[in-house]
DNA sequence: GAGTTCTTATAACGTCAAGGAATGGACCTG
DNA sequence: CAGGTCCATTCCTTGACGTTATAAGAACTC
């Protein structure tokens, strides 16, 4: 079953006209003529009493007529969609994001759902450790995370992010001592071991080895406990939003403090909806369009 | 959008292998590939990813896959039914039947239907001359009618009927003379027109022209009357079975008295369910199976 | 790490069928 | 009967498809 001859089956069906129907197909009569007693001479039977008043239907050409209808109509339809979803017009894309990100995530997500209002998103919020797992697993899309993502994932760096300390009140002094003095509220080590580890690293540099006072498993839990005066924690400068007015929120002036916050994609893993999304967020970062293009397309 | 490709794609779906695939489509490896590259191409991006453990969908490839196998699935069965109804194995059969057919039409059908029974018949009761007429305008496909059926139609004999007295009991004496002295119960001429000219030219050739008691509708009417005793009447001889028991029905023993009953069609409008159903009236009558044959069936 | 063995991709070539131009033939119309 | 309108046929060119042979790449083996 040749899709061609169903076309040319449908054209002289709907024209009752070989020479108007040929037309139709940007084909000559004698082609046409052929295209349809191929076809007849597949099925076994005539689809058309040929005649002076053109061609009218037999019972069996009319039997087909919706079927072949259908059937051409559905193709198409497949076709379209194939080439939409290989543009990344249409699809499905999974983006992570974290505590690193709260800000950064939600306005590509945004702008990127309006101009491609045809991909169905999905968020999942996840440290950045396990975003990054996933996303060389090619089991996530994007994401936003701590850099550095590691070997074998690109990333962009979208902004800087640094230690904050929290606390009823900014700290006085120099922090090394202020810290080697106070005992921390932390952050469950599985919501943020990037997090975690930063802060290990930065008090080691501080020659200081806080101990820890309670663990909270979200980052506004830990804010609430330093309000509620359980003791000072130290967090992302960028959590600064969601701080209660009583906690003070001191970003903390050190190189070693600071680290950088970027998305992070597999380029093994780059299909045309993820190439549209680097491109929301970073604009010109990945040619769009035809990532994955295979050459021309003709037909 | 080319059937072909598609079946080449599923193929590698399935087998993950382009060399398994190939074989299944009875093709060689190469052309194989060059059937995805083109699909790819036609698509704007790749439907596998190659690599040592053979070849492994890609998101795009995903997204086709239970479309394409639906698509295939369905041009399978338009070619099938096709082939089926050019064969004449499914389909649609309409079929008269009147006055002189009573005993013969129904056997036929019923033997049609054990044959063919995915061809759907439609018994149309009506008479002779009607059945002629939808015949030879293509809007009935076979009927079972007195012949001769007329110009431009193909007929086949199939029994004798001829005229018979059914009165309270067997007339006495000569024929003509009887005819003379009795009034007739008819039947209505819109029902039999071809009985009725028959009566006309029959009593004539009898020198007699009797007149009407009344009128009935149909067959059954016409005996219940003549079995009340409201007056004698002429009618076919093969109308015995369904007269009451106390109707004697005395066959006319005169050339004149009989026609032939049989099977018309028009050869003008002969697909193959017709032709399997005379086959089945009339086995051997004509070719079965491929009566409309266009050539060898290839693909 | 060189060789082997799996893959898929490419090159070269022959074949066959699709399409175009010209022509034929059947049928109606004036 | 000439002319017009259809579809069918013929002949020819071109290109697409398939085959054979070979390359190229990656993962094992020893």
């Amino acid at each position: 079953m040749d899709l061609r001859l169903l076309r040319a089956f449908l054209a002289v069906a709907d024209h009752r006209h070989y020479g108007a129907a040929a037309h139709q197909l940007s084909l000559t009569q004698p082609a046409l003529t052929k295209q349809i007693q191929t076809l007849e001479r597949q099925l076994g039977g005539h689809l058309f009493t040929r005649g002076r008043h053109g061609a009218a239907l037999t019972d069996l050409g009319q039997s087909l007529l919706t079927d072949a209808r259908d059937l051409v109509v559905r193709s198409d339809l497949l076709a379209s969609r194939a080439v939409r979803f290989a543009q990344g017009t249409v699809g499905r894309l999974s983006v992570g994001f974290g505590l690193s990100s709260i800000e950064l995530a939600p306005w590509s997500v945004a702008e990127f759902r309006r101009r491609w209002p045809d991909v169905s998103v999905t968020l999942d919020d996840m440290s950045s450790r396990a975003q990054i797992e996933r996303i060389a697993a090619a089991d996530l899309d994007v994401g936003f995370v701590r850099l550095p993502a590691g070997a074998g994932l690109q990333q962009y760096t979208l902004r800087q992010d640094r230690l904050a300390v929290a606390a009823p009140s900014a700290p006085a002094g120099e922090l090394g001592a202020w810290l080697r003095e106070h005992d921390l509220v932390r952050l469950h080590r599985d919501k943020g071991p990037g997090l975690a580890g930063h802060i290990d690293r930065f008090c080691a540099a501080q020659a200081a080895t806080p101990g820890t006072v309670q663990v909270a498993h979200d980052l506004q839990t830990v804010l609430a406990l330093v309000a509620a005066g359980v003791g000072p924690a130290l967090v992302p400068a960028s959590a600064t939003r969601i701080a209660p007015s009583t906690v003070s929120v001191t970003p903390i002036d050190d190189p070693g403090a600071s680290w950088d916050v970027g998305v992070v994609w597999n380029p093994e893993h780059c299909p045309p909806v993820v190439s549209n999304f680097l491109n929301v967020v970073v604009p010109g970062s990945v040619r769009a369009g035809q990532p994955s293009a295979v050459g021309n397309v003709r037909s």
